[in-house]
DNA sequence: AAAAAAATCGACTAAAAGTCGAAAAAAGTA
DNA sequence: TACTTTTTTCGACTTTTAGTCGATTTTTTT
């Protein structure tokens, strides 16, 4: 019962490496095996389907980015940097993998879209946890911290996706954030400064 | 060059109720040319792909949906009116073909995204024409319309995707528009009656 | 060492997108 | 009208890819 573990997480990294490279819909099946070295039918008796492989290693990489996120949270900074470096964390690491275009182009819709709402899901409670902390001490004055702090995934997130974005888009963006969260005007500032990279 | 025309048209009808009804993924080319009574060569003479023929669909599906916007903008309502209107308009027309749960659902990802990305910018000019007929007239005192009309769009898209929505998240959302664009807090309070249908 | 369980193999099936050359239908021309 | 050309249609065929299954080998347990 232990070689099978083993054999799952190679597959598991294998698929991963090759879905951000190439592209989950540009991957087979067979480019799978053939990386890994097996045959069909023993990828089939660790997934159920190609899909599930998806999920699976969707998972394990968020799990990865949770955890990074939870040193952020635990760590001590002011809260509104806080908010960002647990929305920085999950960023998919992009020196494990290259990432090319993948995860941006048209070819790549399903992974985009499995990665956008486990995200969500998986961030929003996390941040609602620092939200309620900036409230605590002042920072944010409003109720409704979980819905307010999807609004502002939701809005990083289609910011980040794109390859490109304006610095009149990133000014609002901020301006938003402040705002959905009763925050004082300019206490996000410093997100425009971080952003120069 | 007559009758190919209305053929065209005839296809894109189709494809567009089984897209809608039984989603992009589940329906096939041979679906699409089985009940439109014609062969596959017919359907490639018209089409590139099966992806093409979304892409059509899509636009088609816009067009359609843009010309109702541009009555709305055109009538003469209150501009707050005019901003919920517009999106409004975007929603696809239940009546014309079963939508079901298709367009939520995890298998009509491709299909969504499209709409989705397609349908931003789409609306966005539209909305920015209404939103700096707001300020003009002093409801909103802000720059930058596009970028904020952007994200208002980029949230009730999130918001009305699922098949459900909170109280609460309606509530916050009211307020977020109001404040990206900085309009007069509970301007847009006849949203939550309107959303009541 | 024998038995049981786990892991692996690869040929096979099924579904679906897309190709292509030939034939039929429609439109244009003399 | 008889012809030529263009448009439209046909459907068998190819290709790709996900997924199946029974047999076999390897590993673990007793």
């Amino acid at each position: 019962m232990r070689k099978g573990e083993r054999r799952k997480l190679e597959l598991l990294q294998i698929a991963y490496r090759m879905f951000l490279s190439k592209g989950y819909e540009n991957t087979s099946v067979d480019d799978i095996i053939e990386a890994a070295g097996i045959a069909k039918g023993t990828y089939y008796y660790y997934f159920e389907s190609k899909e599930q492989t998806l999920e699976e290693v969707i998972d394990m990489m968020l799990d990865h980015e949770e955890e990074k996120a939870r040193e952020v949270i635990a760590s001590v900074i002011p809260v509104a940097h806080k908010v960002v470096g647990v929305i920085a964390s999950f960023r998919p690491d992009t020196s494990e993998a290259p990432i090319k275009e993948a995860l941006h182009e048209t070819e790549n819709i399903i992974m985009h879209e499995k990665i956008r709402s486990k995200l969500i899901a998986r961030i929003v409670p996390l941040l609602t946890e620092v939200g309620k902390q900036g409230v605590t001490e002042g920072l944010f004055e409003c109720d409704d911290i979980p819905e307010r702090v999807k609004e502002i995934v939701i809005l990083s997130n289609e910011l980040f996706d794109g390859p490109v974005y304006t610095e009149t888009e990133v000014k609002v963006f901020i301006d938003t954030i402040e705002r959905i969260l009763y925050a004082q005007p300019g206490s996000m500032g410093f997100i425009a400064q971080l952003l120069k990279d």
